[in-house]
DNA sequence: ACATTCACG
DNA sequence: ACGTACGTGAATGTG
């Protein structure tokens, strides 16, 4: 006989999530004699979708009996109000719960509740019933706290979003996850307390803390055998005083899986549903679509199809291990193999300031550990290794200069996958189905953040080395499976030296011309201060919106052709809203100069000067494991978003300066998306366009809008068209484009009609692309960089379509990325080759922008622009504009 | 921690 | 009917 499965719903807080899931829509709800519905329908789409997916034999549905459990009475006794200070019930959702009875009835599903007892200890005793029958069973809640039943035979999902999405916890997913286990999940409880149910745990404990002490001690006993010895803190104290607190909490958390139970398994058997009294409820509720779908299951007698979600399992069913290891403290005598990893840690992300704090080498087998910084030398004979951009940083602080790796653990998975991050945690959950605790939580974070003792230290380090030697063969195969090992070899660890070097290089910025804008902006803004204030009639923080937007729509009560739009915190305030009241509106312009130049001095010079370092200059780093397209970034300080647009913050560029007898070449990719669009989709109109080396912008404009001499092609015209170039490439709706240039919808669907009809295989790149997207999961760039589209096929119009823009956008963002890339690893080269000076210091995207002695000006400019037009050998011609100067306000 | 706004390609 | 361009990082206010 095949095994029985028992589905468990705790219906109360399902219910709860049902309601809330379609309360924006809650006026669209409403049955003929007026009843709210949403949360009745929210909750049948919860079960359709469960059933289907979860083919039970058997169900129920638990419900809470009332207002007071044997809980409230224990939490009484001690002054504490279980569950008590909650906000009122809404009452549109009350009325809906007599109902949403009903139907669970008229689906043929058994329902139940206990007085005294809360629908957890329902479940949590039946599952204790099921178990013993040897069935399985699912359980679905909306709240974490029944993780605690998760076992070999118990799945707890848990609502995630909407009322489809489940996020299924098993021990394993919640060892991956937390590092602890079912029972465990309890004494979670029992030091965090719970503030929904409204009972305290320790004080300043919350989930990090709590987990950090699991993992040390396991359990609250174990907390309370060891506190004496905890050394001196303010935690140790809240530890001792709220002792009762915790094992009250403990007592509350624990569900009763004895409760006076009265039905037995087989009274809930799953028959389907009464399909004549159902379809009367239907039409009571006004539920036409749940009506019709009846209707058509009756006339085809086929069973009801399941209905897809957007359900994801764990990645794994693999049991979750602690990473066990096998380290020594290293000493000059310690062995390091070639196929070694080596691992270099430090307490921030940010290597430019950091000094190394230990360092490990290994295999999976045998790990070294050590602290002694003499010993440093002996990673360079290590070829495997994680980050090698930053390794490059740290070593050449003394002195040293690793070798490009064999293998860069975190760039490799990186180019499997952008979905996650690549910290070693996650590496640990994909490939080793293991937890590995956070560095927040082995050195605290904030201003807690310090080294800790080698007998966490080194254990740590030596799991991190186990876990890179042990994903490694995983992550080449997927690799190679992908055909994208000469994206990490050609590309990625190459392109990894160049950066090293770039960030190390830094770009001297002259902390006195930043002075010297800011007390002009300074001035400027207390001016404007002082006058806005005088019209707006009062005064207030100018710099919060919603302040700034309950001044102007409520207070002066300013209006002008745009509505006032809201946003789900206040009115909002932004550039494009303002602008239209601006005209008439001097108060608003004038918030406009202040956003302006507040903006300008806040990130601009107030940011970037203490990011000035000693040596006068600022290094960046460039995050080469993060964008969704394989860009890169820009952090502390990001130097990709510089002003430029506006003379205003333009200006910050002259305090960037280059070295003694140089100045700065900007040497920028000309339209290099537009390329990449008419290569990738082949369209002949656009490539004759770049080959006969037109302004695309007033190309587009002529075929778009049937102008036969460029003459007589207006300013408007060409703007409009550079709109659709652009909009076309992100994948832009008629009514985006529309709006953008504030058109009606008509004329932007006429302008994208002609434009698909001009550049016919644009139109087929879009489609081709939608498609396979949608049939492979992924797009990919001209040379294979993928990025996956998990919302691609979801039944959500508005997820799907922003899936759809990605998919578009991504080939064309992610290829033009990638060429940029490639010149910068081959003008290295050229540069290195012929004993120039001249030196990369940064990259934005589509520039890249060194330091050129003048001497050396002619011929590197030359070299830049060939190398970078040779970069790629594309259907069109790559065109590269150059500028030079003495600071890079003028090298722009 | 999250939302809003705005700087860049 | 939906609610509308892709990719980023930093500062600020607010709960």
């Amino acid at each position: 006989m095949e095994k029985k499965k028992l589905l468990l719903i705790d219906g109360s807080s399902v219910a709860f999530r049902a309601f809330f899931a379609l309360y924006q829509s809650i006026d669209r709800f409403k049955a003929p004699s007026g009843l709210h519905t949403n949360a009745i329908y929210g909750f049948h789409l919860m079960l359709t979708n469960l059933l289907g997916r979860v083919k039970p034999t058997h169900v129920l549905v638990a419900f809470d009996a009332g207002k007071t459990t044997f809980r409230t009475a224990i939490a009484a006794d001690v002054g504490v109000d279980y569950k008590g200070g909650r906000a009122k019930t809404p009452e549109e959702f009350r009325e809906q719960l007599p109902f949403i009875k009903e139907m669970i009835e008229k689906l043929g599903i058994a329902h139940y509740d206990l007085v005294n007892y809360e629908a957890d200890d329902i479940i949590g005793t039946l599952d204790k019933h099921a178990e013993r029958e040897n069935w399985a069973v699912t359980i679905v809640t909306g709240d974490k706290d029944m993780i605690q039943l998760a076992d070999e035979n118990t799945t707890v999902e848990i609502s995630k979003k909407g009322v489809a999405e489940f996020e299924a916890w098993t021990p394993e997913y919640l060892m991956t996850q937390m590092g602890i286990t079912p029972a465990q999940f309890i004494e979670l409880k029992a030091l965090m307390g719970d503030n929904s149910d409204n009972y305290p745990g320790i004080t300043k404990v919350g989930e990090k803390t709590a987990l950090k002490l699991l993992h040390e001690y396991g359990s609250l006993d174990g907390v309370y055998a060891h506190v004496d010895a905890m050394k001196p803190s303010k935690l140790k104290e809240n530890i001792i005083a709220d002792k009762e607190k915790a094992y009250l909490a403990r007592t509350l958390a624990t569900i009763d899986v004895a409760s006076p139970v009265e039905i037995t398994l087989d009274t809930l058997a799953y028959t389907g549903p009464k399909t004549e009294s159902l379809a009367h409820f239907y039409d009571e509720m006004g539920f036409r679509q749940f009506r019709e779908a009846l209707k058509k299951a009756e006339n085809t007698s086929t069973a009801t199809k399941p209905e897809l979600t957007d359900f994801r399992t764990p990645e794994s069913s693999v049991a979750a291990d602690e990473i066990d290891v096998d380290f020594v403290e290293a000493d000059a005598a310690s062995p390091v193999a070639a196929d070694d990893f080596y691992y270099l840690e430090i307490l921030s992300d940010n290597y430019h300031r950091e000094p190394i704090a230990a360092f490990a080498w290994g295999n999976a087998q045998k790990q070294y550990v050590t602290q002694d910084l003499g010993l440093l030398k002996k990673v360079l004979d290590a070829t495997n290794t994680y980050d090698y951009k930053k390794n490059y940083v740290l070593l050449a602080k003394h002195g040293l200069t690793p070798e490009l790796p064999a293998f860069d653990a975190m760039l490799a998975k990186y180019l499997v996958s952008t979905t996650e991050d690549n910290k070693l945690s996650t590496l640990a959950r994909l490939y080793l189905h293991a937890f590995l605790p956070s560095d927040d939580e082995i050195y605290g974070k904030g201003a807690k953040r310090a080294l800790v003792s080698a007998d966490i230290l080194f254990p740590h380090l030596a799991r991190k080395i186990k876990i890179l030697a042990s994903s490694k063969e995983k992550i080449l195969s997927e690799l190679t499976e992908n055909a994208q090992l000469s994206l990490l070899t050609d590309m990625e660890m190459p392109l990894s030296r160049v950066l090293a070097k770039m960030e190390l290089a830094g770009v001297a910025v002259k902390a006195g011309t930043l002075d010297a804008i800011g007390r002009e902006n300074q001035t400027r803004l207390a001016q404007l201060t002082a006058e806005i204030y005088t019209l707006a009639g009062l005064e207030f923080n100018l710099n919060s919106p919603k302040q700034l937007g309950d001044v102007l729509f409520d207070h002066l009560k300013i209006q002008g052709d745009t509505k006032v739009k809201k946003t789900k915190t206040g009115y909002s305030t932004s550039v494009d809203i303002l602008e239209s009241f601006a005209p008439e509106h001097l108060i608003v312009a004038k918030i406009l100069e202040y956003r302006q130049i507040s903006k300008v001095q806040s990130t601009y010079v107030q940011g970037l000067t203490p990011q000035i370092a000693q040596d006068g200059k600022i290094h960046t780093r460039y995050v080469q494991d993060l964008t969704q397209t394989g860009r890169l970034s820009s952090v502390e300080p990001n130097l990709q978003n510089i002003p430029v647009r506006l003379e205003e913050g333009r200006k910050i560029r002259k305090a960037f300066v280059p070295s003694a007898d140089s100045v700065f070449l900007s040497s920028d990719y000309s339209q290099i998306e537009l390329r990449v669009l008419a290569h990738v989709s082949g369209d002949e109109n656009l490539i004759a366009a770049f080959e006969a080396d037109e302004d695309v912008h007033t190309s587009t404009a002529m075929r778009v809008f049937d102008i036969s001499e460029a003459e007589n092609v207006t300013s408007n015209d060409r703007r409009k068209a550079k709109a659709v170039n652009f909009g076309i490439s992100y994948g832009e709706t008629e009514y985006g484009l529309a709006r953008r240039l504030a058109i009606p919808n008509k004329e932007a669907a006429q302008i994208i009609r002609t434009y698909f009809e001009k550049y016919p295989k644009i139109a087929t790149y879009i489609e081709d692309t939608k498609r396979e997207a949608k049939e492979t999961g992924y797009v990919a760039t001209l040379y294979g960089r993928r990025r996956k589209l998990l919302d691609i096929n979801s039944r959500n119009f508005m997820v799907r379509q922003g899936a759809e823009r990605q998919a578009i956008n991504a080939p064309i963002q992610g290829s033009a990325g990638d060429i940029l890339k490639l010149a910068m690893i081959k003008l290295d080269r050229e540069l290195e080759k012929s004993n120039l000076k001249a030196k990369m210091l940064l990259q934005v995207h589509d520039e890249i922008i060194l330091d050129v002695p003048l001497s050396e000006l002619t011929e590197v400019q030359a070299l830049v622009k060939a190398t970078m037009e040779t970069a790629a050998t594309l259907r069109v011609p790559l065109k590269v504009e150059e500028n030079s100067g003495a600071t890079w306000y003028e090298a722009k």
